[in-house]
DNA sequence: TTGACATATTCCGATATAGGAATATATAGT
DNA sequence: ACTATATATTCCTATATCGGAATATGTCAA
């Protein structure tokens, strides 16, 4: 048994970097597949694709204006993932946080 | 080019709803390989396999006792996802469940 | 209609996957 | 040393994937 399809659900569709990438540069207006492409530096097929996987599980929905197709990020469908993740949050602590907060401060290495 | 390995990082870790699965049942005590396979009834190759995957990205931690293993949900590296996720909250929409909001925010505590 | 532009789809190939069975490794008790 | 228990690893196979090239579809404008 393969794995699960990328557009089964958010979780997986998400797992992709571009994805994510793409849906970062969406969230706050809508943009044309080919100002992806540029702005993201991939190929237009690639946007394409990357898109109608969002598409099918509603992490961004279309819009047709003339011979453009904008599309852009619809946040909610996010939410799922964040409720998810969240519900570990009474098990944080705070002294692994603590560590990553300095280490996001500094590239630094110790050991 | 076939997808990012399972085990590359938590957002492809936590793809595979088994490995979600696993992860609550870890996530308040650890359990014993065993004791994973008979609850979320699966193989037992199955989740040892699992868990390497959750090992590998950080999201479990491991300790021996006599013959048995213990895994243990490490709930801080599910935060990346709670943050990358959490970024979109800007543009989330008041139109869903806003039970689910003062649910979470109510959700972190430490001690 | 023809041509230019914008996007979607198809075809291709290499690769990681999930689960089950069989097997290997490790630990404990006698 | 032998046996039972617990877990990890190997072998297997069908399948979805990602990117790029080529192509198809769609839209406007003259």
């Amino acid at each position: 048994m393969p794995r699960a399809a990328t557009h089964s659900d958010v979780f997986n569709a998400v797992a992709e970097p571009r994805r994510r990438h793409i849906l970062e540069y969406l969230a706050a207006e809508e943009r044309a597949v080919g100002d992806i492409a540029d702005e993201l530096e991939m190929g237009q097929p690639s946007v394409s694709k990357h898109l109608q996987v969002l598409l099918t599980v509603g992490l961004v929905t279309v819009r047709r204006d003339g011979r453009r197709t904008l599309y852009r990020t619809d946040a909610n469908a996010l939410r799922p993932l964040h409720e998810w993740s969240g519900s570990f949050a009474r098990y944080w602590r705070r002294t692994l946080s603590r560590i990553k907060e300095h280490a996001e401060h500094r590239a630094s290495s110790d050991e």
